[in-house]
DNA sequence: CGCATT
DNA sequence: AACGGCTAATGCG
């Protein structure tokens, strides 16, 4: 049989004391796949083994053989050998019997990715093969693979199952698990009740004939799926949800392995990709779906499952039904299955792991043809001392007119590929030298792996962009704009990781190299400026504002777009006019500003504000909205107005005219341990009070809280829980407080400060009363 | 200074 | 075969 796949996971199991290599997926049509492959077999290299070390190697019953073989290490050719064996569990015990670990290379690759490196597999693959039975597994197909190969990528319909608990809380009894299944935009759900133990049963059961391809739910991972393990461990039934007849793993207290599925919990991955306000189901199914959440008093749930099962039950499988509208929502299945594309590697592992991961896929393929050796992640010798980061230009306070920013385009990628860098480049005669030292051979010498491979991911990027641009289909528009999006988002995370302490490449004078180019760049870019008599307002790593000294947008434009083209010629690299604001606003802190758009056309009139409390958790509305109006003003040059204003606003609040759900302040808060005084702390506080309540909590997730005595030390908070907040009188002085301090940040660059702002009579102006 | 956030 | 991108900077308590 020969078809295609969508790879959305990828394992190995034992059979008869050998590995198994698995790839789950799905064809065109839908139907789900398992394809084994029996003849691969781990390895790794050790340079110049030792006669002893050499000898232990070749007396381990497990191996199978060691080859002579010749591999670039550190700039040299050195003699290694390959080791192979037959046991990928049984690796990290071999990797003990070399005394000096830099000498092994290899060796902590996970099996399921080494094969992917050696057949160089994509997202999706071909395949031939010879279907056989589908014995334990749970795909319509298994078929045991001739061969297989890269393809050019797809997307199929992916089946997503979700599903949510209700247990009581006194006994921790489990009442019920409501689903909700999407398949090809259909909908199916139904729950089950009966004894715990049989509950599961079924549950798995379920999960068996379904063969969901990602598993979702609400906090899941740290709420539904340890709970239903608990059951099962308790009833002695072995929870076999994977499409392999195996058990759900559980990586760092945190991730969930499902061999051949992805779990992706909705609250990480709401997390992840909008960062809302508040974290509970209740508050995001409203924001993004404006849908509400049933009404079940959860605190009470087991009176409600005496009285009323039918609505709790409904109640449940609600709760499913609105995490995997979430999911779906937040549009990132098609992302994570593009940067699979990109990344060449199967689905979860790109959902589910670290930058450092797909940055090996890429980078280790390239390494393994040219010979070039492999080493392992370190993570014991960490290196303490941090690498100098960005250059940031201070700003004055004030309002400024028709300023342009200039940013570099890709600036890290560029500057690696501009001076070479590269662990295969770095060297004592290098001609290319950095301001901090550090020298790197010129191109024409040896032209550097990683500068290539970045080459290679702006002209993928660059052709993405192109066909982007000349498409009419809506539907195929929005892939390629994602696709460009994706190798961005890629090219932007080899800096972080080649600065990384841990990673296998990683050489501290790399990272330090990459942004001492980067200030010396900037710096250099600002003194240039200055000098010609082009006033430089700020800058931030990759950034500089100018003032343009325009009147009108027009000339503003080509005279920043002129000077962006004569830096870009003179630096090769790339530097374009992001935007041009007037005005820009700043308090003179870095980091922070507002500014109104008038370039590009497409954005004009746009207010954008960066770093102030408009952005953060840990503001309230209220400060979030009052500084936004204020902004308003300002950027509209009615200084008087924004003065009239604050004022208005700040008596409002401190004579209590203000709905509660404006007070709202959130944060998120670890693991109690964590802290060295947690009573301190709000958010700590109303965690603990949550648990009290009976409420789901998880470290990790932010917590929402009102003030309510703000002069106890320390100030005395309540959780804030939506429609349950009858009984809550906030500390309306505290709050005027603080809106009154964020205010008076901007009001004071036009010398009216927080005591003249709060100072109001406030008698004469009673607006809202005036209504009653 | 510790902590969370951008 | 298995944890793991980075720093600069602000502001609250």
């Amino acid at each position: 049989m020969e078809d295609e796949l969508r790879v959305v996971s990828a394992s190995y199991i034992t059979e008869n004391g050998g590995p198994v290599v698995e790839l789950f997926g799905r064809n065109r049509k839908g139907e789900s796949f398992t394809l084994l492959y029996r003849n691969f077999l781990p390895y790794f290299y050790v340079i110049e083994p030792t006669g002893t070390e050499l000898e232990a190697l070749d007396k381990i019953d497990d191996k199978v053989k060691i080859e002579n073989v010749k591999l670039q290490y550190r700039g040299e050719t050195r003699n290694a050998i390959k080791f192979t064996c037959r046991s990928p569990w049984r690796v990290p015990e071999f990797r003990k019997i070399i005394r000096d670990q830099n000498r092994i290379l290899a060796a902590d690759i996970p099996f399921h990715f080494r094969f992917y490196y050696d057949f160089d597999l994509g997202s999706c693959v071909k395949f031939s093969g010879n279907e056989v039975e589908r014995g334990k597994f749970t795909t319509d197909h298994v078929v045991v693979l001739d061969s297989i190969e890269k393809t050019a990528d797809f997307l199929p319909p992916l089946k997503i199952m979700s599903f949510d608990i209700e247990n009581t809380i006194k006994t921790q009894r489990l009442l019920v698990i409501g689903y909700t299944i999407s398949f090809t935009g259909k909908y199916e759900d139904g729950y089950i009740v009966g004894e715990p133990a049989d509950i599961v049963r079924q549950f798995v059961e379920l999960v068996r004939k379904q063969d969901p391809d990602v598993i979702t739910g609400y906090n899941i991972d740290g709420y539904d799926l340890p709970f239903i393990e608990g059951v099962a461990s308790k009833g002695g039934i072995e929870l076999k949800l994977a499409r392999d007849m195996t058990t759900p793993q559980r990586i760092q207290g945190q991730f969930w392995r499902i061999h051949g599925r992805v779990v992706a919990d909705a609250w990480w991955n709401v997390k992840r990709e909008i960062h809302p306000k508040q974290e509970t189901l209740a508050f995001v199914s409203i924001e993004l779906l404006g849908e509400s959440k049933g009404d079940v008093d959860r605190l009470n749930i087991d009176r409600e499952w005496e009285k009323d099962r039918e609505r709790v039950i409904k109640y449940c499988i609600k709760d499913s039904y609105l995490a995997l509208r979430i999911l779906e929502k937040i549009d990132v299945l098609d992302k994570y299955e593009n940067m699979s594309t990109v990344s060449l590697i199967p689905l979860d592992d790109v959902w589910n792991s670290g930058n450092s991961t797909l940055i090996d896929s890429l980078v280790i393929r390239v390494a393994d043809r040219r010979g070039i050796a492999v080493p392992m992640n370190n993570f014991i010798n960490r290196n303490e001392e941090k690498i100098e980061g960005g250059y940031v230009h201070s700003i004055e306070p004030g309002l400024y007119d028709m300023v342009a920013v200039l940013d570099f385009k890709s600036m890290y990628p560029s500057l690696m590929i501009k001076y070479n860098i590269c662990f295969t480049t770095i060297s004592e005669d290098g001609e290319i030298i950095s301001p901090n030292g550090t020298r790197f051979v010129s191109p024409e010498r040896k032209r550097g792996l990683i500068p290539e491979l970045l080459e290679d991911l702006m002209r993928t990027r660059d052709k993405y962009k192109l066909m982007m641009r000349n498409e009419t289909d809506p539907g195929r528009k929005r892939y390629l704009n994602s696709m460009q999006s994706q190798v961005k988002i890629l090219m932007n995370s080899f800096y972080g990781v080649f600065a990384s302490s841990f990673y296998r490449f990683t050489d501290q004078n790399i990272g330090s190299s990459i942004t001492a180019f980067a200030r010396e760049t900037i710096k250099g870019i600002i003194n240039d400026l200055n000098s010609k008599g082009i006033q430089v307002i700020y800058g931030d790593t990759d950034s500089v504002f100018i003032k343009t000294g325009k009147t009108d947008v027009d000339s503003a434009v080509s005279f920043s777009v002129s000077i962006g083209e004569e830096i870009s010629k003179r630096l090769g690299i790339q530097i374009e006019v992001e935007r041009v604001l007037d005005p820009l606003f700043s308090h003179g802190a870095k980091k922070r500003y507002a500014g109104k758009v008038v370039y590009p056309e497409n954005e004009r009139g746009n207010l954008i504000v960066r770093g102030y409390e408009i952005r953060r958790t840990d503001s309230f509305d209220l400060q979030s909205e009052a500084l936004t109006e204020i902004f308003n003003y300002i950027l509209n040059r009615d200084v008087n107005g924004a003065l009239r204003r604050a004022k208005e606003i700040i008596s409002d609040v401190k004579s209590g005219r203000v709905e509660i759900d404006k007070l709202v302040i959130s944060r998120s808060v670890k693991d109690f341990e964590f802290y060295k005084e947690q009573d301190s702390l709000a958010n700590v506080q109303t965690a603990k009070k949550l648990m009290k309540q009976g409420q789901e909590f998880v470290p990790g997730m932010k917590v929402s809280w009102i003030v309510v005595d703000s002069k106890k030390r320390p100030q005395e908070v309540e959780p804030y829980i939506p429609n349950q907040t009858s009984n809550i009188k906030p500390d309306y002085q505290y709050y005027a407080d603080r809106v009154a301090q964020t205010l008076s940040r901007v009001t004071e660059v036009f010398s009216v400060d927080e005591t003249s702002l709060k100072n109001v009579d406030i008698k004469k102006k009673s607006t809202l009363e005036d209504f009653f």
